[in-house]
DNA sequence: GACAAACAGGACCACTACATCCTGTTTCAG
DNA sequence: CTGAAACAGGATGTAGTGGTCCTGTTTGTC
């Protein structure tokens, strides 16, 4: 239902706010995520021009959050990379006066605009200060190295 | 966030709905529902398959669903197309042992399962059979050609 | 200034989604 | 049996996604 686009994103930009403010290479973040490296770049650079991102180069450069992990939210991150698109006219392009959806498209939309709100509702800093339950995360790093395996 | 394929099977198969237990042609649902004939035959090929609609050649054949409209959900059918897919391990190949994700996998799949079960708790007699608010709604056929432009 | 670190960006490739077209094959009516 | 109605299925085309590679360009250090 979302791409390994959203995937790789979200990946790179958790990695990121867990090591805010340091900047981190794109080598650093596609190991620690397992995102393939010249993808990644890809990715980042959509993060760039969308302004999540900041990148600097040359040594010692790397790349950085523009905001801090508080105000930054998965869904800023989705649709900066592929936008939850909403259903505001009729699919069937007649003319729908105003929002009057017919009864499964508002289902539909329905059903995004609750994925949209979880989304919203979720900062980074939330999900890096999640009293992780039990069992090692997924690699979540900052806790050095876990799950060798 | 969901295919084109998605919504196609979905008018096609409310359509089938609202014209139950009659047989329709391919011809009929392509042009109620506004989706390019050639290509709702191969839709319609991928229902067969699922098992969701029945087909009988030859004059006077055409598509019929195999169980009632309150019997089939949105779920049945987006499954049927292009399956939701829950996350259950972690997504960076790691042993997270058994069930446990990530924080971040933990919010995408409960997003996924709350836009299951809309799905799930929604039937097809139940979109047919909704007040339908105010405006006329999406061309839903069985009221007669609504919405000319 | 030279060099290495690091991102930028274009070219390219494989695969899938969406879409069309054409040729079967089944089936009913006359 | 003939013919038209209707679905089945293969071949093909196009665009987008995921992915790789190579060549710049920027920048800090010595």
């Amino acid at each position: 239902m979302f791409s390994q686009t959203v995937e790789y994103a979200l990946r790179a930009v958790i990695f990121l706010a867990d090591r805010a403010p340091t900047a981190c290479t794109t080598d650093q973040i596609a190991e620690a995520t397992r995102v393939p490296k010249p993808y990644l770049s890809k990715v980042l650079q959509g993060l760039v021009k969308s302004g999540l991102v900041h990148t600097q180069r040359g040594v010692g450069g790397g790349v950085t959050l523009t905001r801090s992990p508080g105000e930054l939210t998965i869904l800023d991150v989705v649709n900066a990379v592929e936008p939850i698109q909403r259903i505001r006219t009729c699919p069937l392009g007649i003319k729908t006066h105003g929002v009057n959806l017919c009864p499964l498209h508002h289902r539909m939309d329905a059903a995004m605009a609750t994925v949209e709100k979880a989304f919203r509702d979720s900062t980074l800093a939330e999900i890096l200060a999640e009293p992780t339950t039990s069992v090692p995360l997924c690699e979540m790093p900052g806790r050095p190295p876990v799950c060798p395996e």
